[in-house]
DNA sequence: AGCACGCCGACT
DNA sequence: GTCGGCGTGCTC
């Protein structure tokens, strides 16, 4: 059999963004995998130059005639570049999509390269020389040359790339005045770095016992060269972030580097303050605020061995280290480390792959470690590591729990039960602080008609709309925005009301209760505006208000010392029904919640107010007992044959038209029966929960199988199937491996 | 990006 | 005619 590689000529360069095929001579077969560096024979000329292989196949995608042969092999060691793009190769095989999709996820390089190399044209003739050179070109009639030089003899040094794009002029005119001494052509770098400005203050930390085991077991691997992943579980309060401090300053000793991801909202001025005053200007951060081209600077200084500890959200799991010696997850049951977008990678198997490759070791920290880390540090695949004691030995809250039936049954019906209502008169008393949460989902108003039950809906997608200040209605998934209606669009009937968002409603009853309250809300409105989030955060901290009012944004990152009181409004999980993950999330949301009570000297205390209290998430988080609620959830999660226990994959068919949807949702089901897997188990096809956003109609299939192995065939065989067909266009087909709840 | 090819105006 | 410069498009 003959086999070709596709391969990648450079990547940086947008218009060869793009793969080339060459066949394999047989002697280098053994030698080629994704990511290996080869020469190839390019272009007319046949000049060698190096690319990289993204796939090997035994299919020709090309006219076979024209396919050059692999020259060799580059055995240059395992270089970045290499690793970054067999970690893409490997993307792609395990969460689908195309090459090029997990290619652009895992170097966002491409056309911003440019902004690497700031390359600018200079004159080097003086005025008089110039203008004879000038004169020489007008003779000749060379345009270009003239053109070129007549703008150099203005402004003495241009941007190459206004050269080229604005003035016309092509590379072959630069090449010809350079050679001719008219001009040089100067290469500059140039990129910001963001923690720059930034103040060291050096650091004082001394480990207690169970920091210091932890440290050890890692240290003592690494030291026989062995990385292992281990989970760090840590209740708030234990001292986490020392531990892998102490690790990261260790790993930098021996000339490695490190990576460290935080979710995306924890990302801090404090937290980055702690990592600089320890490690100064080695450090550097990577956010979503960033524009393309200041998180390219970041990781071409990653490249250039510049600085060794990159801490980010996801996407910093791709710094190219070329010596990476450790990865850190911190918060690792995070929602936000899987991706949203094609390849929809999870970070935390990513990292896994990703320090395989590279001999590091992977850290995952969490005070709620997810089902699916615990379950496989359980089977042995991690090594647990436990931080059994808050640092200063600060006793735990005290939970209450109140049943919100019996408030009813009472007579009752204000959002704040007597319970937390009697302390927090006593907090303000004390003038101490009090935060009140809210659970994410249904919070947001939206307008109906009392007429007739008519729910005013985005005419884009199948959700309703919510109502924001100015009887503004927009929708939270596409941003459609428009007035509402004084009168019910269906039945003309004028008693068509909004209900309040959900938070708003309760600044206004919490405001009613205790006119003298100073009280900051944070939600979608209040936020929406850059920066504010941080705002409201600092002013709350600076004690500018005296109740802080919002959804789970509010419980992470910041510490706030003198909050002592602690309400959570509706730990309802009715509203998570079709999800697998709510007992996991409600577990999440009230331990971390109360784990902001009492940060400071004072004691704290936290209401949680529910329907279901009997129910062992919330019975479990009263008492922050995790393995208790481990082992409950675990048990329904084996009965159910949801993760980690078995693993899913789900099968989203996007298209404008609602019957291609469903068309081909049923064609895929009809492949999927055929392939007969055995212990397989599928799930519609149906409409997604959310039928229809941006216009955009949605089926999906949901597929559940013990082995994680088996879904990937599967998806292989459905990839295989899309082209084979090659009808399909109209239709989207992505693949979703163990999805984070909705989608 | 680099290179060939084909077009176009100017000059022997 | 043909020479040199310029823009366009292709590279497996």
């Amino acid at each position: 059999m003959i086999f070709f590689a596709n391969i990648i000529i450079d990547i940086s360069q947008a218009k060869l963004d793009k793969t080339f095929q060459y066949r394999i001579p047989e002697e280098l077969l053994s030698g080629i995998h994704p990511g290996v560096k080869v020469s190839v024979p390019f272009g007319s000329g046949n000049r060698t130059i190096h690319g990289y292989v993204l796939e090997v196949t035994d299919k020709p995608e090309f006219d076979t005639e024209k396919i050059k042969e692999i020259l060799s092999v580059e055995e240059e060691g395992v270089e970045i570049s290499g690793q970054l793009i067999a970690l893409a190769a490997w993307m792609r095989k395990n969460y689908g999509g195309t090459m090029n999709q997990a290619l652009k996820t895992v170097i966002p390089v491409k056309q911003k390269e440019k902004l690497k190399v700031r390359r600018s044209l200079k004159l080097l003739l003086s005025q008089e020389e110039a203008a004879e050179v000038l004169s020489s070109y007008e003779k000749k009639h060379s345009r270009a040359r003239a053109r070129l030089l007549r703008e150099l003899m203005e402004h003495p040094e241009i941007d190459y790339d206004i050269v080229i794009h604005k003035l016309n002029i092509t590379s072959a005119v630069i090449k010809a005045l350079e050679g001719q001494k008219v001009l040089s052509v100067e290469i500059r770098q140039v990129y910001r770095n963001p923690v720059a400005h930034l103040k060291s203050r050096g650091y004082d930390i001394v480990l207690n016992g169970f920091q210091r085991e932890a440290v050890n077991e890692v240290l003592s691997h690494m030291e026989e060269g062995q990385g292992f992943t281990y989970l760090l579980h840590g209740v708030t309060g234990s001292g986490k972030t020392e531990v892998y401090m102490e690790l990261i300053a260790h790993v930098i000793s021996r000339g490695k580097a490190a990576i460290m991801l935080i979710p995306e909202i924890a990302l801090t001025y404090q937290t980055v303050m702690r990592f600089y005053d320890r490690f100064g200007e080695r450090v550097s951060i990577l956010n979503s605020k960033m524009s393309p081209g200041e998180r390219y600077d970041q990781f071409l200084r990653a490249k250039q061995g510049e600085i060794d500890i990159m801490i980010g959200p996801r996407s910093a799991l791709f710094t190219p280290f070329a010596n990476l010696g450790l990865i850190i997850i911190d918060e690792e049951h995070e929602n936000s480390y899987k991706s949203e977008t094609v390849p929809r990678y999870h970070a935390r198997e990513t990292a896994i792959k990703r320090g395989e490759m590279a001999g590091a070791s992977v850290v995952l920290g969490s005070a709620t470690p997810s089902l699916e880390s615990y379950y496989r540090a359980k089977q042995g695949e991690f090594k647990l590591l436990t931080l059994k004691q808050r640092v200063k030995e600060k006793p735990l809250p005290i939970c209450h729990i109140v049943d919100l039936r019996e408030e009813l049954k009472a007579g009752n019906r204000s959002i704040l039960s007597r319970k937390l209502k009697e302390l927090m008169e006593e907090r303000l008393r004390k003038k101490q602080q009090i935060m009140l949460f809210l659970n994410r989902r249904g919070i947001s108003g939206f307008v109906s008609c009392r007429s007739c039950g008519e729910v005013i809906k985005c005419p884009h997608c199948d959700v309703s709309l919510s109502l924001h200040r100015n009887n503004k209605l927009v929708c939270h998934y596409c941003g459609y925005e428009t007035k509402a209606p004084k009168i019910c669009p269906l039945c003309s009937s004028k008693y068509i009301s909004g209900f309040k968002a959900g938070t708003q409603k309760i600044e206004e009853l919490v405001g009613g209760c205790f006119p003298k309250a100073r009280i900051l809300r944070m939600d979608f409105d209040t936020t929406r505006k850059k920066g504010s989030y941080e705002a409201i955060l600092s002013a709350f901290s600076a004690g500018e208000a005296d109740i802080l009012i919002g959804t789970q944004m509010i419980v992470k990152g910041h510490d706030f010392p003198n909050v002592t009181l602690v309400g959570i409004l509706a730990a309802d999980m009715s509203m998570y029904v079709s999800d697998y993950t709510a007992g996991e999330r409600t577990f999440q949301l009230l331990t971390q919640a109360a784990g902001r009570a009492g940060r400071g000297s004072l004691p704290g205390e936290v209401v949680i107010q529910t329907y279901n209290p009997g129910h062992y998430a919330i019975k479990t988080a009263q008492k922050q007992d995790y393995e208790a609620f481990y082992q409950e959830e675990i048990t329904y999660r084996k009965m159910m044959h949801y993760p980690p226990v078995y693993h899913m994959l789900l099968v989203i068919f996007t298209s404008e038209e609602e019957s291609a949807a469903i068309q081909a949702s049923i064609r895929f089901s009809n492949v999927i029966k055929k392939a007969a897997i055995e212990n397989l188990q599928m799930i519609g096809p149906a409409g997604a929960p959310v039928a229809k956003v941006k216009d955009i109609y949605r089926q999906v299939i949901y597929l559940k199988h013990p082995e994680y192995e088996s879904l990937v065939a599967l998806k292989d065989r459905m990839e295989l199937f899309i082209k084979e067909k090659q009808d399909m266009e109209q239709v989207g087909i992505t693949f979703d491996f163990d999805p984070a709840g909705g989608i």
